[in-house]
DNA sequence: CGGATTTGACCGGCGC
DNA sequence: GCGCCGGTCAAATCCG
């Protein structure tokens, strides 16, 4: 799968001042030229032409200030064009499996009514009943993850880093594919479950469907304790943020990144926030890493000090 | 030999 | 109440 369609080209092209001023100097450079800027400030006898440098500077500044403003305008608009069209492939590509009128009532509900934080007020119940409570808080937790395989690999199998012991198997009338169940195994105590099955349009895809969150620590994170970014961690799933530890509902389907008219496999829940979140923070991430993003932004904190001044 | 997987039987919820 | 269907159980089987 190609995810680099995915990833926002950080690499503004911040060096708009007409003296090219950041592009030509080192970082510090810069800095000791603002340092330097100040001292003119400082300065009770300020020649004519200190002066007229200094206003060119602060146009300069106030002009990049401005750039910025209108990229992230303009970032802001692609980000909205972005999920305009995610949603858009949304709703041309409905889930099948909601689309079945014979879908059972408790499971709709279940992906369509996000559920608050885990009830905690059950001393007062019975045992009995605080069972059933649990029972609906984990169901409650649900998230779909969609991994694109080999069209000729029948396993079901979708490697996420966890200890998947199988407990079933079902052919469902939806789906001619067989169903296979999973359980946690990495935790005795772990009540995660895992459904998968094969897409009904496209055999290729496969339809992981978790219930439950981990009460334990990533196993690969036991071992790594140093990845930053732990879509690398998860073996053959897809950057996906719909892992059990997302709220619930969230379902993304990132195997989009063939042409939409492939897959079609998404439901119009899929309209939660839990999409921008995901985008919001890979761009932040993507954006404090990028060095040209830094220098961009100390510039321009740079220019809105000299406004002040 | 022990753990994982397979697979038919069973259970319970839901719709008619 | 009955039948259908998804989900789970557990004995049999497989495999390292």
């Amino acid at each position: 799968m190609d995810y680099s369609s995915w990833m926002i080209n950080t690499s503004l092209d911040l060096n708009i001042n007409p003296h090219r001023l950041h592009e030509e100097l080192p970082k510090k450079e810069v800095e000791n030229n603002f340092l330097s800027l100040n001292l003119e400030v400082k300065k009770s006898s300020v020649k004519q032409e200190s002066a007229g440098a200094l206003a060119e500077e602060l146009k300069r500044v106030s002009a990049e200030n401005k750039k910025l403003t209108e990229m992230l305008t303009e970032m802001c608009e692609n980000y909205n064009t972005l999920r305009g069209n995610l949603m858009e492939y949304m709703r041309k590509n409905p889930d099948k499996e909601h689309s079945s009128s014979k879908k059972r009532k408790s499971e709709s509900n279940n992906n369509s009514i996000p559920m608050g934080v885990n009830g905690t007020s059950e001393s007062s119940s019975t045992d009995e009943e605080s069972c059933k409570k649990q029972k609906e808080d984990i169901k409650t937790k649900i998230s779909r993850v969609y991994m694109r395989t080999e069209a000729s690999d029948k396993s079901l199998i979708v490697k996420d880093g966890y200890q998947w012991r199988k407990y079933g198997q079902k052919v469902t009338r939806d789906n001619p594919s067989p169903r296979a169940y999973f359980k946690c195994s990495f935790a005795p105590s772990c009540p995660v479950k895992k459904k998968v099955q094969r897409s009904v349009d496209d055999q290729s895809v496969l339809v992981a469907t978790y219930e439950g969150e981990h009460n334990h620590p990533h196993p690969s994170q036991m071992e790594v304790t140093t990845g930053s970014n732990r879509c690398m961690t998860l073996g053959s799933v897809p950057c996906s943020a719909s892992l059990s530890s997302s709220p619930p509902t969230a379902t993304l389907d990132w195997t989009k990144s063939k042409s939409s008219s492939e897959s079609k496999n998404t439901s119009p829940k899929t309209e939660s926030p839990e999409v921008p979140q995901v985008l919001v923070e890979q761009m932040a991430t993507s954006l404090t890493k990028d060095p040209n993003f830094r220098a961009a932004l100390v510039a321009a904190i740079s220019g809105k000090m000299l406004h002040n001044n």
